[in-house]
Formats: structure tokens, C-alpha cells, sequence
DNA sequence: AAGACTAGTGCAACCGTTTGCAAAGTCAAG
DNA sequence: CTTGACTTTGCAAACGGTTGCACTAGTCTT
């Protein structure tokens, strides 16, 4: 793939298919299918057209091309906060596959705000073949709408009908909740995110079940948006529970739990134990977050390549790909302490 | 900002102004002022045609908008890595200010090379109006030709006469070499970044400096790519340095090398001290790290607010913003061991 | 040798919006 | 009742590509 030229002639004004055709003494439209469609025409004109084309630094117009084709040539990607660390991973393998594939990416963060969402999707469809999106928190119709209009990949959000990449916390929460009950833990507290996410309506159910069937107390304390600060200032309600241990809805909320107990006093895990979401932190909390792996990298890849496939057969997808998760066991969580109060 | 509305009839085919000209019994030019020049237009044809607009559920075509005047309403941000966790705090800054002022933004992710970041600007070039490039790895001379297309913001990286934000290492890195001083080191290990990042160059140099004033000896140690893995694979190279001390390029390399040296069972701060760069892992590492500040999202405000403001004024800019950064002190620096070997 | 193909190229219409210019209408001043 | 100024609107030409169709030369068939 060939980059900028150093002797580009290029002016201000840009230069068109119609410099080129002079140059080459050839047709617009010749100069259009040597890019295009180059096997309709003589090797050797093509050869001549490029040539004309790179001498003169010439860019093609995406727009006018876009105009004419009605392919954009363009994909957006939607998070709720991209400065949420779970986010990142998974963008960044969009990005990569969207332009091995030939596509730009726009990138939307809509602040964990359901209206800023919708206002971000009508501005990009106008000029995106499809989106990504990543937790949203629309509503349900309204994301049907903007699919209608342009074919949309959901990550963890399970509509019917459309795309969709789950990762299904279920596995990795049986197994946080058999560790907690192995070691003692009778009663816990789970920080809820976003009352939009579906993630959190996820965990939120899976580990009701799963501490049904063990046998464990949950209580659930409402969190707004999930933020280190948000978890900080949860410990006041986590203590008053009586709880033995924390899940928290991601790392970076468990991380703030952590920060807050220390603050307090209270060490982890001997007086409690806590666990987090997502595995974002890798080890690098103190001490280290034991926590429920959720590859959002993998996620990224598998909706990228739903997505282009799509764009590419034309043909839209009801796929339901479901990523597993499990849970990995650090320095957070141990033996539940025995003075319950 | 209204949103999609849900009565609309928007069948697959998109409405075009010719669509509502004829409903409003207007012309498609008087729909074309209603929208962007209504003062020129009677207050009872905008209200008719905005009604017309609402019904059939209108989304104005970027392409065509696009290729008629010129202006794309896009800009791109590009950063070498959005997974380390230096860049998201800035591209959310850049993607609300310039959500605010109408612009869509692209992302674009370099993976640390510079021919994909030439690819990406030259492909982004031909639907953006201007650009930010947070710690390009380009050299000089495509930046320069990039900025002669569109206006070009940087962040990290000074090249005169463009618009730059820099995060100036020095008052941090004083202050980190100062401290360590005062607990008796004598000699520390840098862990350099990327050798085209601006940000090592500038770190590098203003740490020899201030060791060179302190009376400290410095070695330095390349890295290739900043990641935790780099970081982890280079306490070989640290312990046998002798010092009692190390700087890393950036809080991840850092966190690395605290991996590294807890898998060997080092203690830090008490067998060697651990600063890092940046401040973007909280105090969320164990031990809390301490490490030199850099306001990302400040960088992200700074460069949005130029790039906004070059395009809207339509004069180049040669601002050169300067952010100050401080050391924070946490747990991983301390006294230096005696038993200097 | 005539007709049927095929390869290579150009013509011209089209994609949806903007905008310079002119036409038509309104109104007040002379 | 002109006339000039102003307001409101429409006409038509861009913007820079793509693409269906037609045309010209060869090349094959028979």
C-alpha cells in the first residue's frame, strides 16, 4: 500500500480524475475504471493512468465517490465511555480489522447518556455503512430503527433479530460464587451499573441464580455510572450490610471499593473480599483484583467480523455469538472472617 | 437537538430534499436554505419545510453536502495505541468538543507504526477537514505535508509553525530526580519508550539533565514498544545495572517492571524504587506507584480547542501549548538499599 | 467474406446538496 | 404611477466521482 509522495504537485485545490484524463489524454471515465474496475481495460492504458495519477498526488473524493455509489466506505463504533478501560481493547480490534477491510472508523462516545447515543447514530448513519455498538444504551426501538436504516452489531445487548456479540457472565459468576461459598462467605453485595446495561441486567441475574442455588444472601446496591469514584463511596452501604464479600459490576468500580476500604482501614481480603468484572486491571490493582475475565478484545474481533461480513454479502445477520467467560482468582478474595455481625 | 422522530416513513431509500420540495410545494433550493441560510427565507416557508422535513423523516446526505461545499464536518484523531490507557482520557475530550461543534470524528490507531499512520492520514485526508495527532510517529516531512493539506494538531511532538500541545516532562522529572536524591540514590535505570516518540526524547533529555545536575548517574535502557510485557522483560537488564532505582517511559511499562521484579521476589520500594509516567493507572497498582502527572485529558481539551479553532476561523495556528506536570509521590519509591553491589 | 463476438474506450446521465444569479413580487418614495 | 430597493423564491450549474450504454476495431467462425 503505497503512501503520500514526496514530489506530489498537489496545490491547494485538490486534484480530480479529470487532471488525470488530461494527463493520461484518456477519458474521466477511463481514469475512474483504471481504479476501479482496472481488468475492463488494457494493461497498458492502466499503467499510464496511474502513473498520471501519481505524479500528480492524486486523492480520490470519498464524498463524491460516496455520492455516487452510496458506499461510504465507513463504519462507526459507539461505546459509553471509551476512557472505561473495557473499551479500548475492543475498539482497537475494530479498528484494525474495519481498515484491513478498507473502511475508516468513526468513533461516538456517548457518556453513558441514552439521548447523546441516538444523536451521535442519526449524525453517523448519514455517512456510515454500519455500526458498532458497544453496550448501547438505547432503547430497544430505537435501535431497531437505526438497524432498518443501516445494519447494526450489537455487543453485549441481546435483541432478537439483529447481530450480536454476548459475553455471557454467567460461567465466571457460578464460579465466583462456588469460590465465596468454598470459603465460607454466606452473605455478599453485588454494585449494579447502569440500569441501561445490559450487562449488568446480566450479572445481575446470573449471579441471583447462582447464589440461589448455593445458598448465598446477595444484597444489591444500586450504583449510577460505574466509576472509581462511584465505588469509593459505596463502601459506606457495603459495610452497614454485613456483607463478607463485593462483586462489583467492573474492575474499575471494584478498584474504587478497594481504595475506600483501604481509606478505612479495613484489609482485603481478611475483612472482606472483593471481586471485579471484566479483567481490565490485569493484576495491576493492590493487591491484585481476583475478577471475571471478559475478553472485550475477543468481542471486538468477532463483532468487526460480523459486521464487515455483512457489509460484504449484503445479507444481514441475526448471528448470536456468545463469548464465555470464567473467573481468575487473585489476591482479593479468600476465607470469609468470622465475626459476622 | 431533536432525534429521530418514530412516525417517520423513511422507507430503505433515503429522502432527498427533492422529496420534501415537492411536499412543501417549494423548490429544492428554498429546501436547501431552510435548513442552512433560513434568515433568508420567509419564517412560514421554513416552518412548512421543516414540517415536510420531520414527516418524511429527512437525514441530510454528508456526501453530497460534503462534496458541494467542500467541508466534510469530520475530523480524526489518531493515536499510536487507544489501549494504552494515556489516550482515551484525550480522544474523549477531542470526540465531545467536537461533537459539540457539529464535527464526527474519526479514530484512527497506529499500532506504533508509522507507515499505518501515514496510510490512515492520507486515507482519513479525503473526508476530514483536520486532523489531531497525538504522539505521531510520522517524521517530520509527512507531517508537515499532511498539515499542507489539513490542519494538523499535535499533541507530544514539536514541530514549529504547526499547532502543538506538549506535555512538558521536565518539572516532574526535576522533581522525581530530586526526590530520589533526597532518599539517597545514586544511581537509576530509564526505561525509554518508542525512539520516534517526541515524549521519550523529551523525557529522556530532561532526565539526564537533572541527574547531570543532581550528581546522579543515569543508564538507559531501550525498550521497543511501551507495553507491560516490555516492562517485565527488562528487570533482567535493571538488577544487573546495579541502580536503585528505575524511571519507566510510561505507568504501564512501570507496572510491568513491578510484575517482573515481584516474580523474582524484589521487594519495592525497600530493594529498589519504581517511578513511572503519565499518572494513568491511578494509584490502582500494587503498590500504589509513584509517578510523574500528564494530563491527557487536558492535552485532549487543549488540541480539540485549537483544531476547532483554526477551522472555524480558517487561520493556521502555530500555538504552542505547554502543560506542566508534578511528581506524585505513592509507594514505590523510597530510600535506596546500602548494600550498593 | 460476412456475421457474431469480444475487448477497450468514450459519452452522458446521475448521485443529493449548495449557491450565484435572476425573476417575480412588495412596498415606499418621488 | 413610476421607479428603485428589498425580500422571497426558483433556475441551473457546479462539486467529483461511477456506470449503463453505445461505438469502434479487431478476432473468430463458418
Amino acid at each position: 500500500m503505497s503512501v503520500v509522495t514526496g514530489n506530489s504537485k498537489a496545490s491547494t485545490t485538490s486534484v480530480t480524475i479529470g487532471d488525470i484524463a488530461r494527463v493520461a489524454g484518456v477519458s474521466r471515465s477511463t481514469v475512474s475504471r483504471a481504479f476501479s474496475r482496472p481488468e475492463l481495460l488494457s494493461a497498458e492504458t492502466v499503467q499510464r493512468v496511474k502513473a498520471a495519477a501519481a505524479q500528480l498526488g492524486y486523492v480520490a473524493n470519498h464524498a463524491a465517490r460516496a455520492l455516487s455509489t452510496g458506499r461510504f466506505g465507513n463504519v462507526a463504533v459507539v461505546v459509553p465511555d471509551i476512557a472505561n478501560p473495557f473499551f479500548p481493547p475492543l475498539v482497537r480490534r475494530v479498528q484494525t480489522l474495519a481498515d484491513a477491510a478498507g473502511f475508516a472508523v468513526f468513533l461516538g462516545d456517548s457518556d453513558e447518556i441514552a439521548d447523546r447515543e441516538a444523536n451521535l447514530t442519526s449524525r453517523l448513519s448519514a455517512q456510515v455503512e454500519g455500526f458498532v455498538l458497544a453496550a448501547p444504551r438505547l432503547d430497544e426501538q430505537r435501535i431497531r430503527e437505526l438497524d432498518a436504516t443501516r445494519p447494526v452489531v450489537l455487543v453485549n445487548r441481546d435483541i432478537s433479530g439483529l447481530a450480536r456479540v454476548l459475553i455471557d457472565p454467567s460461567g465466571g459468576l457460578d464460579e465466583a460464587v462456588a469460590h465465596l461459598q468454598r470459603h465460607g462467605h454466606r452473605s455478599l453485595v453485588y454494585l449494579s451499573g447502569p440500569r441501561e446495561s445490559w450487562s449488568d441486567q446480566q450479572r445481575r441475574a446470573a449471579l441471583l441464580s447462582a447464589a440461589k442455588r448455593a445458598g448465598l444472601e446477595v444484597t444489591i446496591q444500586e450504583l449510577g455510572r460505574p466509576s472509581s469514584a462511584a465505588g469509593r463511596d459505596a463502601v459506606g452501604g457495603i459495610l452497614s450490610s454485613g456483607a463478607t464479600a463485593v462483586i462489583a459490576f467492573d474492575d474499575v468500580v471494584a478498584q474504587g471499593v478497594m481504595a475506600g476500604l483501604a481509606l478505612r482501614g479495613i484489609d482485603v481480603p481478611r475483612d472482606i473480599s472483593v471481586i471485579g468484572c471484566d479483567d481490565t486491571l490485569a493484576s495491576g490493582t493492590h493487591p491484585a483484583l481476583t475478577t471475571i475475565s471478559a475478553a472485550s478484545a475477543a468481542a471486538g474481533d468477532a463483532a468487526a467480523e460480523l459486521l464487515l461480513a455483512v457489509l460484504s454479502s449484503g445479507e444481514r445477520s441475526e448471528a448470536r455469538v456468545a463469548i464465555a467467560t470464567h473467573l481468575v482468582v487473585r489476591a482479593t478474595s479468600d476465607k470469609a472472617r468470622d465475626d459476622i455481625s
